[in-house]
DNA sequence: CGAACTGTAATCGCTTCGGTTACGAAATAA
DNA sequence: TTATTTCGTAACCGAAGCGATTACAGTTCG
């Protein structure tokens, strides 16, 4: 596992707020969905928050929501809105800029990097947050 | 830091096999480079000859070798060589089966996630180690 | 006021990562 | 044959990240 499972447990949560904005959802009800603790969906939430793709109320009644039309919500924004570093990691010490190798490698690393990460970037970007809504309760509508 | 830096250390020792493939280099040799301990080198090989990228000899003046012309090794062999799990993890619990989005929501993320993986992967297999070595030995020849 | 929420900090056990030591096997040199 | 060099692999260590859990202050509603 090298991507953690917040990506996935963020899009689970923002499924749930999508199947019913009517009522703000609880930590407490997206985490028996989820099958985890609420203070878990409570730290995801709060990168959510903070990109702008949920709101959350406290108190008696309150609960989380969609900020925006799940057909506005990318999945590439979700990603971006809970991890943050980026994808490939470079040498952990500096290599040895004695050596014509490894004083050069690491831009042309970047690179190559960059450009592997930008399409799987792309990809997600095609995917909206309707569209899972959508992939999600046909399949529950079809008999197993 | 999501992949681990073990394939842009596989690169590199590639990138260094490529550059002299007179005479085989020993585990301490691209240490020196890498800027690590020659155990961990010998380790990341050992996946790289198993993917039948290189070969290693023992004993007074062995060490390793391309056992493939750099033209026909692309980034994402070097990639699948030393990266065995699948980038995006799911929940680390199973979700509510009871719950219609808790029971349906795994395959429609294994479909996206897949998907995006998949662009990256293509985009690994656009470069070879070839068009590794000329860019980084272009840039030793340039004046910094 | 009291109850029901959120937001966040602190801590814990587990796993992974990379560094290190150790040692047996293979190949060459003398 | 013996000594030396090198690989391959296992074992262990400390550091870091992940997700679970407890705790508690702040906010909102009835």
């Amino acid at each position: 596992m090298a991507v953690n499972s917040r990506f996935a447990i963020a899009i689970h949560i923002l499924t749930m707020l999508d199947a019913d904005n009517q009522s703000p959802k609880t930590s407490d009800d997206l985490a028996g969905s989820v099958n985890t603790n609420p203070v878990f969906i409570r730290r995801i939430m709060g990168g959510l928050r903070k990109a702008g793709l949920v709101d959350s109320q406290p108190g008696v009644g309150g609960g989380a929501y969609l900020a925006r039309s799940p057909e506005q919500i990318n999945l590439l924004e979700v990603y971006k809105a809970v991890e943050e570093e980026q994808l490939f990691s470079l040498h952990t010490h500096q290599p040895n800029q004695y050596c014509p190798c490894g004083s050069n490698i690491q831009p042309v690393l970047q690179g190559v990097f960059g450009k592997a990460e930008s399409a799987l970037e792309q990809s997600l970007a095609e995917t909206t947050l309707a569209q899972i809504k959508q992939a999600v309760f046909s399949r529950a509508k079809q008999p197993k």
